[in-house]
DNA sequence: GCGACAACTTGCGTGCACGCAATTTTGCGT
DNA sequence: ACGCAAAATTGCGTGCACGCAAGTTGTCGC
């Protein structure tokens, strides 16, 4: 890796560190992208360089390394991924709702890798299909998350939220896709050719 | 409806109109939210009380009095919504990556009303599942729109899109999602109940 | 080494979103 | 008609995202 990459690399740790860690000490309410970047040492403007907004930095920090792999079916796949142990600072999401937005936008990151896992095990389909595909599951994690955030943080003992934990959550929001997503890996039998891509461009 | 409530939408209907005509005359590049708000007799303030984004009045002026009627299967209500012929100011929509980003989040409003015909329709559901079935349903919707927009401006003659009609990419994206429709509105058979609501919440 | 080129950083200026508090407008009971 | 409480509008101040045009730093062929 060339020293411009690893430069590169540094300074995105830096500013995702001490996002964190400033996050942590003052509340994320009282951290400004001035104080980070200068705790990283660089330049406010060069923040927007590597975050487009002031959250992004922080749940960075929280979700430093974290990749999706798509090595199993997709489903579990994906709660897998939201069931590992979560850092101590994962509390820090849900004190304000700007930060849980932006956190719930990470599901995002998984729809890249899912579309490649869903060409690679069925070569057949349509790309416009297998991507929104894996919007369809992204969105629906996504508002298993925003569930989860919400019953994690609402304070009102008013309305009784019946949540769960998060991969329960996750396998109650995925459980209607289910049928989608096993017609698509399927061989596919006599009734409802789903999405296979057409071999000619018709007329 | 009181006076308030005719001032509100007077408002709101100025702001739109404002920002269309001003968005038709000088390309959107050129509108300021200044410019809207005065040309609508408001405070540029006012204007951020009724559309939190530059864009979004704009692309309001554009589908201003759209309204999803989910009075038919799922798959195609979203296409009928989405045949509608387009007003001629809808070109407006391809000028600018914002803009386009803008009208691909105005999906979120079919998914209201989604959760609300799937839940009359099959009021068995788990209310999340309902939830997430409608997220599911606009992210596809979303990946084609993105794609229909991104044929309609490409000016790359390198790469060839082969995009057809919005109607023809709705349906291609909502394809694989049919089989989940299809278990959910089903008197359902023996294999793979898919989400239905527990009775009780279990231990 | 060295020079040219590309990539990264930085300061500056602009436009924008929004919290807050003061002010005006509306709805309604009397 | 009158006055009061709720709601909407407005000005102001702050912080933020980002385009642009220098300056600085790594990279690569020679």
């Amino acid at each position: 890796m060339s020293l411009r990459e690893r430069k590169k690399q540094a300074t995105r740790e830096a500013l995702r560190t001490a996002a964190l860690r400033l996050a942590l000490e003052r509340g994320p309410e009282n951290v400004r992208v001035d104080d980070i970047a200068e705790a990283a040492g660089v330049s406010p403007r060069t923040y927007n360089n590597y975050f487009s907004s002031r959250e992004e930095a922080i749940v960075a920090g929280v979700t430093a390394g974290r990749l999706f792999a798509a090595d199993r079916p997709v489903v579990d796949a994906v709660v897998a991924h939201y069931t590992e142990p979560a850092p101590e600072a994962f509390m820090l999401l849900m004190r304000s709702p700007a930060l849980r937005a932006c956190y719930a936008d990470t599901v995002t990151a998984i729809e890249g890798p899912l579309v490649a896992a869903i060409v690679a095990r069925a070569p057949d389909v349509d790309p416009l299909a297998a991507e929104a595909l894996a919007a369809a599951v992204g969105a629906a994690a996504r508002v298993a998350i925003r569930h989860w955030l919400r019953a994690a943080t609402e304070p009102l003992p008013g309305i009784v939220v019946p949540a769960g934990s998060l991969p329960d959550l996750l396998r109650a929001a995925l459980a209607p896709l289910r049928p989608a997503l096993d017609a698509l890996f399927s061989p596919d039998g006599a009734a409802a050719p789903p999405a296979r891509r057409a071999a000619a461009p018709g007329p």
